[in-house]
DNA sequence: ACCGGACTTCCACCCGGTGAAAGGACTGGT
DNA sequence: ACCAGTCCTTTCACCGGGTGGAAGTCCGGT
């Protein structure tokens, strides 16, 4: 478009990889081209390139999806590796003791994502696998990363509005924002049902060195047990995890 | 250079991301234009792009690591996602029942590579991580996947000559292909010291819907710890994950 | 204060990237 | 079996973004 500057390869080969998510984890060449808005031969030559250098994978119907390069590199990504080796032995020691589903989440945006999940002996279900995302306003590692971001995030997230999962979900700004009071002050946040029905969660900060919040943990479990006796339990893994963060 | 063409923007790009790996999870700008043959200019520009868009991030002392957007991508591989989360219960069944390590490693080129990884009570120091890369010739999951693929492989790495760990790494291909004909035949794998002084390991075949071997899973131990009495439940963990990759 | 190494910016030049068009392949419906 | 529609692949004349040597800046060590 005479209007609109091309733009460089380099953002427009990144833009194709950006395409890829967890909701469209495989995507044909018509779906990528319409989601970086490039011509179908120019999205082709880019994944072909790709292709052939291991970083995507062309499955035999003719979908790309993310390849073992790319996995690779992920791995080596230090931010959320050295914190979940950091946070695994305690997140362990909780599934240990608690018997239930055990999870680690840090902000990203304007969402909790989970870097670490442990599922429980009694598995509850829960949407959330590693890299999976969550919402701040329903699931306890959400309010507990959404409580320390402070209330720029909290006004951006009211004037888009809170999706409501369940009818226990709090999706009016005012009722959050007491909640969210009431993490702070306990260094605690619950999730009552409110993401998933059958489904609670009771979550803890895990602070780095100079006291920020850098990530949540938290115990998922069904809403018949009471969680509010484990809130204990993921408050000390929290410090346990907190402590190790300084220590290095 | 007149004489060499020029690469493409593409290939340049990625081969700026293809210097990462876990020998070098951070690099310097003179590296990585180093490592790909760029000048430092160019190489600069496409860090520049990379670190804008999050795929790569810059540290404080100037030197540049992978960054969350390549990490996330990282985590919609389906590869070794869906391995590893089928895998995971039975893992976490072996650490229970054993207290020890357990891995989880795939083939990958001339390669272990580790795609889960859970610490034992009892930690035993290994070299192995998620990502990280064994020999296949020296550790349990190695053999495995070694004796399952095939002579030409062995041959391969014997041209090469196999490196010594330890004074108990078996180096001569007679003998070690000796060694993997009984892997073959009792569907396990022991690496008795030959890897790591102190550490030994006990891997059996996890095999995918046509009986292929797909990956194996071992139990890394102290070798004070009688790891002949772990191989029973090796197995049958690995038997677990067989039969969950044929159910779906 | 000085120096060396690493990094950053500039800009005239050029070659690799571009996408409309055409052709091929595949699939589903009749 | 045939056909239409959709998706994918290839071509190639054109052009604009990419290029890297040189110069400048910054920083840490002596």
């Amino acid at each position: 478009m005479a209007a609109e500057p091309r733009r460089s390869v380099v953002r427009r080969l990144l833009s194709v990889l950006a395409t890829f998510d967890t909701m469209t984890p495989t995507q044909s060449l018509t779906e990528i081209a319409a989601r970086t808005e490039l011509p179908l031969p120019t999205a082709h030559r880019f994944l072909a390139e790709l292709t052939t250098g291991g970083w995507l994978e062309r499955l035999p119907d003719g979908r790309y999806r993310v390849g073992l390069r790319l996995w690779k590199l992920g791995t080596l990504a230090p931010s959320y590796r050295n914190l979940r080796e950091l946070a695994l032995p305690y997140m362990q020691d909780l599934q240990h003791a608690t018997r239930e589903s055990v999870q680690l989440a840090v902000l990203d945006g304007r969402t909790a994502l989970c870097v670490e999940n442990i599922n429980g002996v009694r598995s509850v279900s829960t949407m959330s696998r590693i890299g999976g995302r969550l919402p701040l306003h329903a699931t306890g590692t959400g309010k507990v990363l959404l409580a320390a971001a402070g209330t720029e995030l909290l006004k951006a997230l009211a004037e888009k509005g809170f999706r409501r999962f369940t009818r226990y979900t709090i999706i009016e700004p005012g009722r959050l924002a007491r909640n969210l009071e009431a993490v702070r002050d306990e260094q605690v946040a619950f999730s009552r049902e409110e993401m998933t029905l059958g489904a609670c969660s009771v979550a803890s900060p895990v602070t780095g060195e100079s006291g920020e919040v850098i990530a949540a943990v938290s115990i998922v479990a069904h809403s018949s047990v009471d969680i509010d006796r484990l809130a204990f339990a993921v408050r000390t893994a929290a410090s346990g995890i907190s402590r190790q963060t300084r220590l290095l």
